[in-house]
DNA sequence: TGCTAACCGAGACGGTACGTCCCGTCTTGCG
DNA sequence: CGCAAGACGGGACGTACCGTCTCGGTTAGCA
């Protein structure tokens, strides 16, 4: 993930793999002790047993450290086949709780997007990186509802898209603010009046 | 909303009032210019000609006194009678959104959650000026939904406060999330779509 | 010594006067511990009890810190009338000596004049702070000569300020280049053999 | 003059003999650019065209490498015979004082004395590669003066060394304190008055 | 002619110091 | 006692060089 220029010369001493390995890992354990906002590239560095100038020789600063050191806690998300839909969102709604539980993700999510607003070249490494990976869920409950027949089939493929989209924005948004805003449990309580709600929207539309 | 120990000394030179108000419109100001992690205490005070240290006295910190600096752009929120939830809805969305289009609030907003997330009495902070005081809105909405008829009422109050609650994290973190981590347009088009689902699931209910 | 701008303005706190102290005497000992070469502001300050931006604040680099930290061994030369031209000569140039023998003054002098080749307004501060200072050994010493006879009266004032000039160079930089070039001790012999020299070629003039 | 432990090995790719003139050029070139101070070793590898590997397989560090590309600048001094000691010495201080405003000598000369102080092995490499060198100058005028018969011969060998010695810091001393430390001209007036101070000592002797 | 050892360029590595910025606190003198 | 001004001790920043260490590739001289 960090950064290289895409015409690799194939010159000069190549950069330790290892190195990488142990930068992320030491910025997950610096954001889980002292949060986003204490956390210091320079500690960082100390706890990989790595330079300084290692660790900006590869990324550009603090939010894009932060944004590939969380990206791979949200590759977890699975989505088993529960036999419903509304087990299905259910289930995944839990999970994504669970890792906005884990203190490394709850305090470097929310920081990384504020920071976003006001620097596109991060906003699109979020998206990339983080956002658009897990829309690959919301599709693959459709189609498996689909195959159930709890949906109807979709002919306009871009409005299937904008439904796609709103989803996603809807639950994501909901369990985020549930989970970070309100500072209340998302748990299976809420997870199934939350579905309750939503599979109710999705059928009658 | 500046701190002040509660049994307060009536001796000396009493507190300058205009400060106050310099200091909120210095800090969203700089807000606007700078954004959230650029903006500098020492900037706000210069800014609205006025020392560090009266800052100091008034505020713990740049935390506490962006909040304070924001929640106002938040009450200016209001719910008209559209003529149906469905309009009352997509009214709300609408306008929130074009809060959240504010530079000051867009950058601030989520900055706070995100530090609000290991310090306790900044949610608490959060909660009380900012997010707890729009839940009127939706308590508004639905009363007045049910006076149309088009929504039942509901005898258990524990159950409709909890209703109350996810309709609210719904909402604002489906325009959060649409807004700043999508980063795509609520226009008039998509707060139609996310009001049809959200009427349908309140509807099925 | 430390550089403020002259138009003072009254407010604000007011620098410390015993921070300065603290800090000239700490680049004496670092001096002497490290050399020019090793010793760095941020060792000075924590020597110093204080903090870097203090030293920062008042001087403007290691170059003219050590210029104001050094200057003050110089002003320990003396003229003590010991009867004659000669034994005056000789008494000054072991004083000399005696002082480039200190660690922190030979490591300086001849680092902050190689700097000052390239450095204007340091050349000027080192010349004012130290050079032009000593140039009252060579008058006092000159005008107690002619009391005594020893030497002629001169009547054109600016020949008299080119031979003060010319002897200035000629004690300062052969003392220096014996003592640090050569690397030979200044002792009481070559004292001696030099102020002969000296004294001969006045004499003959 | 780059240094090789003495038991050369005959094996393998020998060295550049091209490099090391390519070094020592760029680093005239850099001292000129950039004074002693702010010449970094990387930098005049990359002048130099040559990593900067090759260069510390050849010098120690960045004193050496000065020493040995200023060097060769002193051996540049002559002492043709201008018919008198007087004109002899005007004649060499007067191409001193023009070696001396070249600005890579006037930078590195004083640093690497400077960084001598502490370092002895720099000391001897700074006597034997330039010092030393151009005391053949003292003696070569001293032989050809008692040619003439303007100077005695002396008997004793151990004192002609130690007036030699005197001389040779008295002459460079002088010059090199009157160009670098006054920061005044060594034009043709100043060496005339030099020179008599000078020849009038030698003749009192 | 093919081996092989030392050379070469490039550039990443762990470090140290830099000079700057901002923090939150602490004097000042004035109102 | 509040206030503007600004110095204070402290900590992190991002950069520049240090001197060392791989890399892949070149260039002799000896076999």
């Amino acid at each position: 993930m960090p950064s290289r220029l895409p015409s690799a010369p194939r010159t000069g001493r190549p950069r330790s793999a290892a190195a990488d390995a142990a930068i992320l890992e030491a910025t997950r354990a610096a954001l889980v002790e002292l949060g986003w906002s204490k956390l210091t590239l320079g500690d960082v560095a100390s706890r990989a047993g790595v330079a300084k100038t290692t660790l900006y020789r590869r990324w550009a600063g603090k939010n894009e450290l932060v944004v590939d050191a969380v990206a791979v806690l949200f590759d977890e998300l699975e989505l088993p086949d529960r036999g419903s839909l509304a087990a299905d969102i259910e289930g995944v709604v839990l999970q994504f709780a669970a890792i906005l539980d884990r203190p490394e993700a709850k305090t470097a999510l929310m920081a990384v997007v504020a920071e976003s607003t006001r620097d596109e070249p991060l906003r699109e490494r979020i998206r990339t990186s983080i956002v658009e990976r897990q829309k690959r869920l919301v599709l693959e409950g459709r189609s498996r509802a689909q195959a159930r027949g709890e949906l109807p089939l979709e002919k306009d493929p871009t409005a299937a898209a904008r439904t796609a989209d709103l989803i996603f924005d809807v639950v994501a948004g909901a369990v985020v603010h549930r989970a970070l805003v309100s500072a209340q449990p998302v748990d299976e309580e809420w997870a199934a009046r939350f579905t309750r709600l939503l599979v109710g929207g999705l059928a009658g539309d």
